[in-house]
DNA sequence: GGCGTCACGGTTGAT
DNA sequence: ACATCAACCGTGACG
């Protein structure tokens, strides 16, 4: 059971079980996207990310899925411009996303996915800057086999990196990246606190990293392994319109 | 309880 | 300009 409302300029726009705000058909905005990414790489799991973020468990399951095996956040091709060639899109992607990070122009590509590639590439560098020490890994299991999970993916990306060398390319790279996210929409400035990550040196950017996720999670979500049920959230202002969606929340 | 998967209805862009 | 089709989207339900 959903509400559904027209958004004008949008198209049907609906609320979830969870509360959160959609539109039918279309993707979830890219910050959105990227939040569920990073939650999951920082081991927080796909249930507590779908409630945070209030995004169903299957959309959050699609996105991760995805990007654990394309190293993609991006939706497919819809908003891409080439809707009816996604696949190969796919497949492009990562060859894409590899000559991104050595460096090399990819293959002949329309300019919208490089534009793509240039966010995801990003992205991917922050993500090798993630903590690989024991004691910066995730929690529980499932996270721990998410989080080797994509860096086994990562390693697909990182091993084509160029070694460490701030002097050239990497300064060039970065100031590229900057001035190709000032361009950008305003749904990058969501982004910021995350993306300026890259450029931080590496010993900083676990704290930096904890504390993008600290904003996202607004200090109000903590990890834990077991959920209060009883007082606070079902005395809130949530009205429970039927059992199911009672039973939703509270799996 | 948490997760992966699938059907469904909807949107988008190409033909 | 309009209709049709295929691909993709997120949601919700199921196992």
């Amino acid at each position: 059971m959903k509400s559904k409302l027209y958004v004008p300029g949008v198209g049907q726009a609906g609320v979830n079980q969870l509360g959160g705000v959609f539109v039918n058909g279309r993707p979830l905005p890219d910050h959105v996207r990227r939040q569920i990414v990073e939650l999951a790489l920082v081991g927080i799991r796909p249930c507590d990310i779908s409630r945070k973020l209030l995004v169903s468990h299957g959309c959050v399951s699609k996105i991760l899925t995805r990007f654990y095996e394309t190293g993609s956040i991006r939706p497919g091709s819809i908003n891409g411009g080439n809707g009816r060639h996604s696949k190969k899109t796919y497949s492009t992607r990562i060859e894409m996303n590899k000559c991104q990070n050595v460096g090399v122009s990819p293959p002949s590509s329309s300019s919208s996915n490089k534009i793509v590639d240039n966010e995801e590439s990003s992205s991917v560098r922050n993500y090798h800057s993630f903590p690989t020490s024991p004691d910066h890994l995730p929690s529980n299991s499932y996270s721990t086999s998410r989080y080797f999970s994509f860096h086994h993916h990562s390693q697909f990306f990182f091993q084509h990196q160029p070694p460490p060398n701030p002097s050239s390319d990497e300064i060039d790279a970065s100031d590229d990246a900057s001035d190709d996210d000032e361009d950008q929409d305003d749904e990058d400035e969501d982004n910021n606190s995350i993306i300026s990550v890259d450029t931080k040196p590496s010993t900083s950017s676990s704290s930096l990293i904890k504390h993008s996720i600290e904003n996202i999670l607004s200090n109000k979500v903590t990890i834990k392994t077991k959920r209060p049920l009883s007082s606070s959230s079902n005395s809130s202002n949530n009205e429970q319109p039927n059992n199911k969606r009672q039973k939703s929340i509270a799996c």
